[in-house]
RNA sequence: GGUCGGGUGGCCGAGCGGCUAGGCAGAGGUCUGCAAAACCUCGUACAGCGGUUCAAAUCCGCUUCCGACCUCCA
């Protein structure tokens, strides 16, 4: 019924009717990891949402420019240690070569998943200039000031002249003083407590440090993504996405450098991702309460009863909406992997399907409807898991004409060719979902008919031990037969 | 302690003033040689207590429990 757009935008906290700043084009930016150790599944997440609506914005005709940076320095630990040069100094490696390997694993579990590469993936370690410049600049505004070489924001002043500071997340200013503690190094260097480095003067172990105008350091931590996303999507651009748990103070301080910077907001739509919960509570290493993405697809873990695959798992986080915490239980992966495989199923039974008629049919209608609720659906903030609904209905429609509980005569090959041509969009386009089930076509499409045909034999011989014995047999090997009223059909199970 | 966001049927999870999704599990039925699959029907849930309203799971207040952020975090 319409076809606008709803996103919902963290920074006024409500929807908003999406409008790109240049018709037909968008330009989002992403946070991406940071390469010091292996992909977190909630990172998996925010990025499989973040790819949902990539997808999406795409399939509404925009070009989209994607930009999801990598993070390869400027991270500091509590101890003042930057987490690029920890991990190198565990492994015994080049900083860089960290960087890499974990990059190349962050890539190949992306495309475990599905997702789509970004269009651009920039690295913060490639952008040391840019930074530099966006230091001076917020330096030339006056919005910065050094100490010993370091260089910090001066989010008192930026606050007074703006009144900006905080708007985000809801802080401020006073409180932040307030609650500030004194556990972080060089903390007697700030004017106040909320003021941030945007630029830091190295120590002598430091491994990863570059030459600046005001010492041999590196880029204070929330400035690589202001200074990327400047520079490929302009000062403003419309979409910032990211975790909600960088909301403060990653993407407020973000806002206050951009401001700093160029006195303007760099995003017209936030938008951030719940977190992904496992068994009620969030992941954590310490205590034991965590899940890697193996562990996820092997079972080999004490949270699940076996394993799940990817397209499982993508399934599974589609039935929740990208704003809402996600629950993983092994229940819960278990319905979704049921659900999963009767969506794909239905697809399959969908291709089998032939219509006569020419002329409208009654169901034409009905699922045009149901087709039409589902993008609706999408366009309000991306409501994957409604629109997931919809699609379970026309599943049912599928199987009732395939089982002969509703006549053929219902729907007219044009119909059938709508339910085809939107779930083809919907479920592999825009969901990312794949089928993992499909059989390796070659030989064992023929050999299944033939067994089948063999058994079709032996049951009109009222052979049953044999009938029963092919079945039983094969579904030891997880092939399952199922006798229709069209025949006899096959899945893998 | 401060700031947000939540508590929906056995489980997960949408909805967010009237039309009471969906998946999984469960019960009954159709079909079947039996079963499975598929389809049909069913269960009537919104943390508690007040209030607003003709009407509240949906709005307001209090209570309670949970989570996130405030420190690296998707």
């Amino acid at each position: 019924m319409n076809n606008e757009l709803y996103i919902y935008n963290s920074l006024t906290r409500q929807k908003e009717k999406f409008e790109p700043i240049h018709a037909g084009f968008v330009g989002m930016y992403v946070c991406g990891p940071t390469v010091y150790n292996d992909v977190h599944l909630g990172n998996c997440r925010t990025f499989m949402s973040f790819d949902m609506i990539y997808r999406y914005l795409s399939h509404l005709g925009f070009k989209v420019r994607y930009v999801r940076n990598i993070t390869d320095v400027g991270h500091l630990l509590d101890d003042g240690e930057d987490r690029m040069s920890k991990g190198a100094r565990l492994d015994n490696l080049e900083p860089m070569e960290v960087a890499q390997k974990y990059t190349n694993g962050f890539h190949r579990m992306m495309q475990i998943f599905n997702t789509l590469p970004p269009s651009i993936e920039p690295r913060a370690t490639g952008h040391i200039l840019e930074q530099i410049e966006m230091v001076q600049s917020i330096l030339d505004r006056g919005l910065a000031y050094i100490r010993n070489g370091s260089v910090y924001f001066d989010t008192l002043k930026y606050a007074q002249t703006t009144g900006e500071y905080g708007k985000l997340s809801g802080r401020v200013i006073d409180e932040l003083l307030a609650e500030s503690r004194d556990n972080l190094k060089n903390q007697d260097e700030k004017n106040h407590p909320s003021d941030f480095a945007i630029w830091m003067k190295a120590t002598n172990e430091h491994l990863m440090k570059w030459n600046s105008p005001w010492s041999v350091g590196f880029p204070g931590w929330h400035l690589e993504c202001s200074a990327m996303s400047t520079k490929y999507l302009g000062q403003q651009f419309d979409i910032h996405g990211g975790g909600n748990d960088l909301k403060f103070p990653h993407h407020e301080n973000e806002i206050a450098q951009n401001m700093g910077a160029c006195n303007c907001q760099p995003a017209h739509y936030w938008m951030h991702t719940n977190m992904l919960l496992l068994n009620g509570k969030k992941m954590s290493k310490s205590d034991g309460n965590t899940i890697s993405p193996e562990e996820l697809f092997t079972g080999k873990s004490i949270h699940v009863s076996k394993g799940y695959s990817p397209m499982v798992v993508r399934f599974f986080m589609l039935q929740s909406h990208y704003r809402s915490p996600n629950d993983l239980t092994d229940e819960a992966l278990q319905a979704a992997e049921k659900g999963y495989k009767r969506l794909f199923e239905a697809i399959k039974n969908l291709d089998s399907l032939t219509s006569a008629l020419t002329t409208p049919a009654p169901l034409d209608a009905k699922c045009e409807e149901i087709i039409s609720l589902a993008f609706d659906d999408m366009n309000d903030d991306f409501n994957t898991p409604k629109a997931l609904a919809r699609i379970f209905e026309l599943v049912t429609i599928i199987n009732s004409l395939r089982d002969g509980q509703i006549p053929m005569s219902d729907i007219s090959v044009h119909g059938l060719e709508k339910i085809k041509q939107a779930l083809g969009t919907i479920i592999f386009d825009i969901f990312g979902l794949m089928n993992e089930s499909a059989s390796n076509a070659g030989p064992v499409d023929g050999l299944m008919n033939l067994i089948i045909d063999l058994r079709h034999q032996a049951r009109t011989n009222k052979d049953w031990a044999t009938s029963d014995k092919i079945r039983d047999s094969l579904n030891e090997l997880h092939i399952l037969i199922k006798d229709g009223k069209e025949g006899t059909s096959w899945s893998f199970n």
